[in-house]
DNA sequence: TACTAAACGAGACGGTACGTCCCGTCTTCGG
DNA sequence: CCGAAGACGGGACGTACCGTCTCGTTTAGTA
């Protein structure tokens, strides 16, 4: 989450603007939404920020990472309220992130880390920590309230329980993605209930299956 | 498919070389292996085809497209033989689909050719023609089959079957996707056991549901 | 001037179309004078014409050479009519050369084609050929003419009169070149009267000079 | 001959490299001789002055003022030392005007210069502004000596003056040039006396015109 | 009248250079 | 020491022409 490559070790000279940072962020969200990934540039989100680009490669080692940065934030917004049941959690939460991937800055830029992550390895690794664990978490405290709840089992083996929730993740988060930018049709109400039908009923046949 | 952006009207003039769209396509892929997505150029593929940087563009209107055609037939690949069950099916598809998205040409121009169909509607269009219609195609042959064994119910509402059609697509093409690229963790047998059970369980509940 | 590179040793099969020998030259001309030299090219030249670009290669081995022929034939207005002075003689072909030398096609391709002379021996060979011996002709006769009507003395040493003649032409033909595109001045009747006054005064001093 | 477009109204930035302007005027002089004008390339240029191709646009708009600047410099060397006469000044003028037409550089470039100026008035302004009136000022000083000297009759009409300035200055270069680019012919010591000769008779001439 | 061979239009081909854009780095000055 | 300004070397872009080539189609003269 931190920008800076090097925490600032020494306390001399004139200090980092951290009204810059902030600047930088929203002029490449805002160069996202008007030009997409493939046509933003360094440059330009320099001059939007007011800033020189110099400014911009002090603090990110390239378009990759700045994006990474500037799009984690809108998936703070993610949260999971008790709504009382597990299959209202996960409607819930599902048509959250289908108005985040709705955002043009979230869909084209998304898609894009994700594939220059493939051959990237410190990027993937910010994606992980800044976007994707931040997504897992959710799967985690919704799965632990339903087992309070005793929707679900409570207390199998743990390795177990990991390797659901993982599989939940990629099959929640995946759907979403895939629904939204690939087959390119809207995750309206109908098709959550839909996902969340599915869910509700297939969980547990894995769990039997362990 | 066609490579042809206006498929030839008149007959005059010396026609394109067939080997040309070939060899250009042979060199993208491999491109694709060595350099990835976007260290790919045009002026690589054409030395790497033989053949003259004016010879892509006279047939491609850009790199998205050709890449998109370069990677999609790697998708025919993908075929449904009758195992006997709806989830040997299943497991089957998955991991063929798995094992194309560890080809490092799909994984690395996968991503990267839908990011930028988000903002560029010929591509969509070109993507879906070329690759997500060939892998729902899959979807619809095994809902088919199984039907035809009893497995899952005959004939309800054809909307309905149509819904259902694409959730399970999206599901399971999206999970699949997410697990690979996302959380960049194996498509093993064991993950792939849990999908299919989900998806076997699941179905059940979710035609119910109407 | 004939533009055949080889001259039609066999009789057999299609002849050349001598309409599309001038249809080229004619838009050779009409090029040169909408886009000048530089940016005059084959295809729109065999456009123009109505021709393919292949015909124009078979007649001429570059633009080069195309544009002097096409170029050449507006020389062939330049003549020296008995004024019955030789100054009169030489203030009415300098004029007349002044007006070949407004005309657009012949500004853009003269010293176009005398630059890329310099370093291409063939198409030195065709200008002097097609123009500068046209041209040099008319100082012959001027001074022919003259020493016919005793305004020059008759017979000295014919090396002499060799090297006067060409001396007389580089004066004129290059003065008024220089006059008209590099000092880019008119060549107006005054400015003729002084050249001519010039010449005639000059001339008995080299006369003498032997 | 400044090769800034804009002179540097700011004050801010890293200067630009003057270290480059000259590599790169020496390059395109040396390319002029190997390649000759038409062979010459922007890139190649760039190669040859350790310089990027951006650098050179970044100074000079096109090829043709970069070989405008580049060549101007050449024509520093020609100078007016007194020579006591009038003819002596004007031979030993014209045989340097002929040796810097003799150096390829010069001999490929400036025809082809001058043709394009026909069609770009910003060429045009500078070919003047750098060559052309450098030039000019050698007639007006040696016109102005023989004055001194009393070989020329002193102070008419200050505009009769100009114009035979114009004249004298037409009739040199021309001639020069064209025996030497177009006639394709020595410049040597007889030519360049005769050329004297006619000049020295034919002033007086010129004169008595008014 | 049919054959034959060259010339024709069309347009794709391998190339080369263009002039632009952006990259990520550097060099300057002022705060 | 930071930051703006902007020049730097580098590299890819997509375009425009070059001059050549391969097609199928005329078009004369000859057989």
């Amino acid at each position: 989450m931190c920008s800076r490559t090097t925490p600032r070790s020494t306390r001399t000279g004139r200090p980092r603007s951290t009204e810059a940072d902030v600047a930088i962020l929203e002029a490449t969200r805002a160069a996202l939404v008007e030009l997409g990934w493939s046509k933003l540039t360094m440059g330009d989100v320099a001059t939007r920020a007011g800033v020189a680009k110099t400014t911009l490669y002090r603090r990110w080692p390239n378009k990759n990472e700045l994006v990474v940065d500037a799009v984690a934030v809108l998936f703070d917004e993610l949260e999971l309220p008790d709504l009382g049941s597990l299959q209202a959690d996960i409607a819930h939460v599902v048509l959250q992130f289908a108005a985040l991937l709705e955002r043009p800055e979230t869909q084209t830029a998304l898609m894009a880390v994700v594939a220059e992550s493939t051959r990237d390895v410190p990027l993937r690794e910010r994606i992980r920590a800044s976007i994707v664990d931040r997504q897992k978490r959710l799967v985690l405290d919704g799965r632990r309230r339903a087992q309070e709840r005793g929707e679900l089992p409570a207390d199998p083996d743990p390795v177990t329980v990991d390797a659901i929730d993982d599989l939940v993740f990629d099959v929640v988060a995946g759907a979403v993605v895939h629904r939204a930018l690939v087959s390119a049709e809207p995750v309206d109400p109908a098709w959550v209930a839909r996902l969340s039908a599915l869910l509700m009923g297939g969980l547990g046949a894995v769990a039997v299956l362990g």
